[in-house]
Formats: C-alpha cells, structure tokens, sequence
RNA sequence: CGGGGAGUAGCGCAGCUUGGUUAGCGCGCCUGCUUUGGGAGCAGGAGGCCGCGGGUUCGAAUCCCGCCUCCCCGACCA
C-alpha cells in the first residue's frame, strides 16, 4: 500500500505559486521523510517554482575565487579538512580561525536554510544579537568572572570592559525581560545564526573545533516547565529531521549541563574515530550517554560484619595493583582516594577535595566537579598534598575531613571492610568503614563508565565510541531569567521567571564533519541538499562548451544550480577536480557526448556514466535529484538508527518520533 | 598551560648533522609550439628578508640565545 507523503506547510505555499503540476517523488526504498518540502518536487517541465534555498546562483567556475590544491597543505590531518581545503572550500587565516570562499559559502547557506526551515518549522523566529557583550551583562549571570579564559575579553577606548560573544543567552533573556511582560506573550522561541568565539584552550581537526565559528542557537521561553520540556521535545525532533536532512549520521545522548547549567541536557553526537567526545552506549537498551555523565550498574556489595581497622605495613606499595599483589586481595575490596583542587563559583579560594572510590574503578572528573559544585578541577601539588594531610600513595579519608572535603563514590559508602591508606608512608588500612571511620561530606556516583562495564538500565555491556558534538540541547530553567529580570505575569496574578532552554548547532562544524562523512579517495561527495552545487558541467573541448553554455542557460532557468567548468581546462583536469568539488551530478558535454546524442551524467556517489538525450535531460536532472533528496533523507533515517543501536531508553527521545509511513 | 614536532617560492618537500661564494626538487604559475575523455609533452621564463630579532664567525638557511606562529598528544566546547 502506498501513503502519499504530505506537503510540509510551507512547501504548500511555495507550490501554489507554481504554475507546473507537480508531482511528488517516488519511493526509493527505505523509509521516507516526514514531510515532503518544496524542493523536493518533480516538475514535468523541470521547473522549480522558487529557487533552491540557499542557492541563489548558478556559477562559472572561472569567476570562482578559490583554487584547488592538488596537495593538502601540512597540518591538515584528516581527510575531511584536508578535502576542504584541496577543494577551495576554506583557508586557514590563524589557530581555529578560517575564511570560507564562495564553495564554502555555498555549503554554509544551504546548511543555513535547513536549520532556518527547521527552526521555523518548531515555531521559531528569528534575530540577529550582537557579538560585543558589554561586561556588566555577564556579571549580571555571573558568568563574568566563572567562565574563565574561554570568554575573550577586550576594553573599548574609554576602558570599559566587554566581551566577545559565545553564547547569547544573557542577551535573550535581557531582551525578554522588555519584550515578554505576560503569560501571552509565552511560549516563544528566538533563533539566530551568528558568529560566535570561545577562546578555546586547544582548536583541533580544522573546523571541527574552531575558535570562531557560526552557530545556530536557539532559545525557548515557556510560563513553566512543562511547556519547556514541550519546546524541547520539540527540539530534539527538529535536531534529528536536520541531521538527517543534511545526511549526517547523528544521535542524541544525555550529556552534562556543562556551564550553562539548568536541569537536563543531550548532545547530537556524529559518531567517529576523529571525534573527542567518548560516549557510552549500550547496544541492548539503547542507553546512550556522554562519557562525563554515563553511569553503570554497581551490583549490591554483600553484608559482613563490620571489622575492626587494623594497620598493615605495606611499603613501597603505592597504586592499587600494588596493593593487590602484596596484600593478596581483589581490587573491589581496596578504597582508592584522589586530591584534587576545585575551583567553585562563590568561594575565594579552591577547594582541596579527596574523592574516594573502589579499587577496580576509576574517578569520572566530570561527576566529581558537579558532586562539590565545581566548575573546574585539577591534580594537586605536592605541597597542597601535605597541606591537606596527605601523602601519595597513601592518601585515605580517615582522619582529614577537618582538612579537606571527602567525597564517595556511593558503592563505596555501602561497602564494608575496605583497605585504604593510612595518610602514612608505607602504611595502609584493613577493614575501613564509612561512617566508623570517617564521614563524608558528599555521597554520589563519581566513577566512570567505560567498555564491558554492566549497563545500569539493562545490565548488558557497555561500549565506547568517540563522537563530534554537532548539536546540543539545554533545558536552562529559570537561572538567566532570574538574574536578567525576565519575568512575566502569569494568569494568576503572580510574577514568575521565565523558563528557558537553549539549543545549539555548529554550522561549520557540521558542515566538516559532513566532509568527513562523504567523500573518498578523489574527494568530496556531498549529499544532494547541502552541496554547493547539484550539478557540475565539464565542458569538453572547444564544441563542447559551446553546447555546455547552452545547457547551462537551460539548467539555471530551471533553478537547478549548476557549476560550469569553462576553464578550457584537459578533460582529465576537469573531471579529478569535479571529483574533488563532489557535487552529486556531473555532466560532460563534449564531441563524444554530443555524437552519442546528447549530455554525460555521472553521479558522484558512484554507478556507471548514462547518457540522455539533450531534448530530456532538463526534466531528467530535475527528476534524479529528487530522487536523491528523498533517498537521502531514507538513507540517513535508516543509517542513523544503525549507528545508534536501537536507541530509545537512553537517548530518551522525548515525545513521539517521527511519523512512520 | 604541560609534553612532542614544524616554520625554506602559491602548495608539498630537500638542504641544516659536518657553516663556504649563484638555495634546490616536484606540483602549480607565465610565454610559445605540439597535444586534447581521467591531473599532457617539449622549450623558455617568473617567483625566496630560508618565520622574526639578537649573537658567534672572515662568512649563517645551517651553530647559539630569545621571541612569534602553526601542527600533534593531555585538562574544555557547537
């Protein structure tokens, strides 16, 4: 049985105004896209009604300003960089600092319109907000003086302090404090897609992790929390319809709040080996979490009698293999403790910290820092070590509570008889006890979750993998609403804060980690809906770009964007650059082509070289391209869920997925 | 910030250890001729503050010191 797909809102008001009759694309196999968007419409007469999103143009490749490379300049480690770079993509101008050139341009706009329809789509306007901060709204979230080095500051002429931009959620929440005054105003949700810098500590892989770079961010107002959780289903649903889209294999894990703070959050993680995030995932439930926050199952220590502590001589024997070997227990029974100094906003001075865990585990530094409220942590010196009653090696939480804060690992608060150190050269504990022997200050679940450890939903093993984070989501709460004054009057008569969520996309970074995504050895090969161009004219010999001029007035009248190569260039030099540039079509006009009776298409995903007839060719160009956006967006629903296992439990996708056809 | 590496023509690299007179190679670029469906051939050419500054030396791309920049590995983020 077939379903015919419904138009998407605003591809019905875009048809109407066409004159043609459309009709919709044929199924390819796989599942199909929600919705149907203009562009994804076959006109007999191979016509667009409106022009592509995002492509404004058509383009003769000796007017483009860029050239290709035959070699990657140095430094560029992986192919996706590397490709952009050969391709004239973009230029490096400094450390996590790029220029785009018109190639690159092209991919942004077309990532850009797919983010701006989306957004739209989930009931989003859109604005422009600055990217000079003066100071005193940072200080006014405190922000100022919490985030760090990261927050690039400068002074005007006259000595005022300001800030460049990386986040925008102070402006829209001063902004809403004038703007939203009550519950009728709510909910809203303001998008924009600006220029952000962070003075990141170490820009890395080109500009997957740039220091300035274009984001899409976009924030919710809502009377209360169940409106946000509503906009930020909404959200999460908006993020996976864009990732695959854009075809980016991309899947959502619960991840830490970070410093935006606020109550929940996930992360769109493109799964790869070049990626710098390590996520949890578990194949059975589907529980997938970022490394900073994934928990595992801890199974029950069992009951004992509570032991009296006893000393035991261990000299020399300072890490836990050490202690297992001369003291001839298991490692699950030894306590191991970790000094750190943590920064945490509101105090003067850092906090020394001594967290403990069980032998066999290891200390997730992220769940440490939101145990004591830190927004930083580091290694202590040897100094603060004695300072803080301890002694490498040895260190233990008996008897230094008075000296620094003790922070368990929960398995550890129940379990009994351990051996921990001594705070003493050579020296350890048998039978320590929590409780007995020394009280914490905060109990909760700081060890790491890593491979083969048990899934804390379904008990099955957890693996890693490593991910880019292209998208991310944040349910903030009331905490910029409270300080910027964003309030309104509810229906009943009460001034409440606004409730805000935040929600994020790297522009460029997605548009690198789909270069790392599509290509091969010869280049590029973009998907058909953000390529810079869906078809790439070779012009072959002197008759052939005589007939190639003329297909290329035919392709633009029809709104197709199409590149045209009339460099005059060999044939092999067009054709190695047409698989560098990967625009999904290439076409050759040439003496050959045209005796064959008409034009060459090629397609840059593969497949052998067809030739239509030049009477035909509009309408077929027009016809396979919507082909390849719907095989796209199957492709990719498909693929997505592939990756991620069956994610559902963890990836907690809120609301109802998409729409089976 | 800690650790490792690199700056020589537009791009990729050699030369440096053991200083030496005019700094090379491939690709690209310019001119001409020939070629013309997978990065053409021949001939001729242009293009260098050898990252910057100081020092050693008769003489420095080369040795020494300082600085800057970029890349990679660890703590942060779209």
């Amino acid at each position: 049985m077939r379903t015919r797909l419904p138009w998407s809102e605003e591809a019905r008001d875009v048809l109407a105004s066409c004159g043609c009759t459309l009709s919709r694309p044929r199924r390819t196999g796989g599942a199909l896209p929600r919705t149907l968007s203009a562009s994804d419409a076959i006109c007999p007469e191979g016509r667009r009604p409106v022009p592509l999103p995002g492509i404004v143009s058509p383009m003769r490749m000796s007017r483009l300003f860029g050239a290709t490379l035959r070699t990657a300049p140095g430094g560029a480690e992986n192919a996706g960089h590397q490709l952009l770079l050969r391709g004239g993509y973009v230029r490096q101008l400094g450390q996590g600092i790029f220029s785009y050139l018109p190639l690159g341009v092209r991919v942004l706009r077309r990532i850009e319109a797919v983010l701006r329809e989306e957004m739209d789509a989930a009931g989003g306007v859109e604005v422009s907000l600055p990217v000079v901060h003066p100071a005193e709204l940072w200080r006014q979230t405190g922000r100022w003086d919490t985030v760090g080095p990261e927050l690039a500051r400068f002074k005007d002429r006259r000595d005022r302090d300001y800030a460049l931009a990386m986040t925008h959620e102070e402006v829209v929440a001063t902004l809403a404090s004038t703007e939203i005054r009550s519950w009728r105003d709510l909910p809203r949700l303001v998008y924009q897609i600006q220029l952000k810098f962070r003075d990141d500590p170490r820009p890395r892989a080109g500009l997957v992790r740039a220091r300035e770079f274009t984001m899409k961010d976009a924030y919710s107002l809502d009377r209360d929390v169940a409106g946000l959780e509503r906009q930020y289903a909404r959200q999460h649903e908006a993020y996976t319809t864009i990732f695959d889209r854009c075809g980016l294999p991309a899947i959502a894990v619960g991840a830490d709040v970070g410093m935006m703070g606020g109550s929940g959050a996930h992360e769109f993680m493109y799964l790869t080996p070049i990626g710098e995030d390590t996520l949890v995932l578990c194949d059975s439930c589907g529980y997938a979490q970022n490394r900073q926050v994934a928990r595992l199952a801890k199974a029950a220590p069992e009951h004992e009698p509570v032991q009296p502590i006893e000393r035991v001589d261990t000299p020399g024997a300072s890490t836990i293999e050490d202690l297992v070997r001369v003291l001839g227990v298991g490692a699950e029974r030894t306590a191991k403790a970790l000094l750190v100094m943590a920064t945490v906003p509101g105090c003067p001075e850092m906090l020394p910290v001594l967290a403990v865990v069980r032998g066999d585990m290891t200390v997730n530094e992220t769940k440490l820092a939101n145990a004591v409220g830190a927004t930083d942590l580091r290694p202590m010196t040897d100094e603060e070590v004695v300072a803080a009653g301890g002694v490498a090696g040895y260190a233990s939480p008996v008897g230094v509570a008075d000296r620094v804060t003790v922070v368990v690992d929960d398995l550890v608060a129940t379990s009994a008889n351990l051996v921990a150190g001594a705070n003493e050269e050579g020296v350890h504990l048998r039978n320590v006890n929590m409780g007995r022997d020394y009280e914490p200050a905060v109990v909760a679940d700081i060890v790491a979750a890593g491979d083969g450890d048990p899934c804390s939903v379904c008990g099955a093993a957890l693996r890693t993998e490593r991910g880019v984070e292209v998208g991310n989501i944040f349910k903030l709460g009331t905490r910029y609403s409270e300080a910027m004054g964003a309030s309104f009057l509810d229906d009943d008569g009460t001034e409440k804060p606004i409730v805000m969520g935040s929600y994020g996309i790297g522009v460029g970074r997605l548009m690198a980690c789909l270069a790392e995504e599509h290509h091969d050895d010869a280049g590029l090969r973009w998907p058909v809906s953000v390529a810079p161009f869906e078809t790439h004219i070779c012009a072959i010999g002197d008759d052939g770009l005589a007939a190639a001029e003329e297909l290329y007035a035919d392709l633009a009248g029809a709104g197709i964007a199409t590149l045209l190569d009339d460099r005059g260039e060999r044939a092999g030099v067009q054709f190695a650059d047409a698989d560098l540039l990967g625009i999904p079509l290439r076409l050759t006009v040439s003496p050959r082509s045209i005796a064959a009776g008409g034009i060459e298409v090629r397609e840059r995903s593969g497949g052998e070289s067809v030739v239509v007839p030049r009477a035909e060719i509009v309408a077929w160009i027009a016809g396979r391209l919507s082909e390849l956006r719907v095989g796209l967006a199957a492709a990719m629903a498909t693929r997505t869920a592939a990756r991620a296992g069956r994610a559902r439990a963890g990836a907690a996708r809120p609301g109802s997925g998409p729409a089976e056809v």
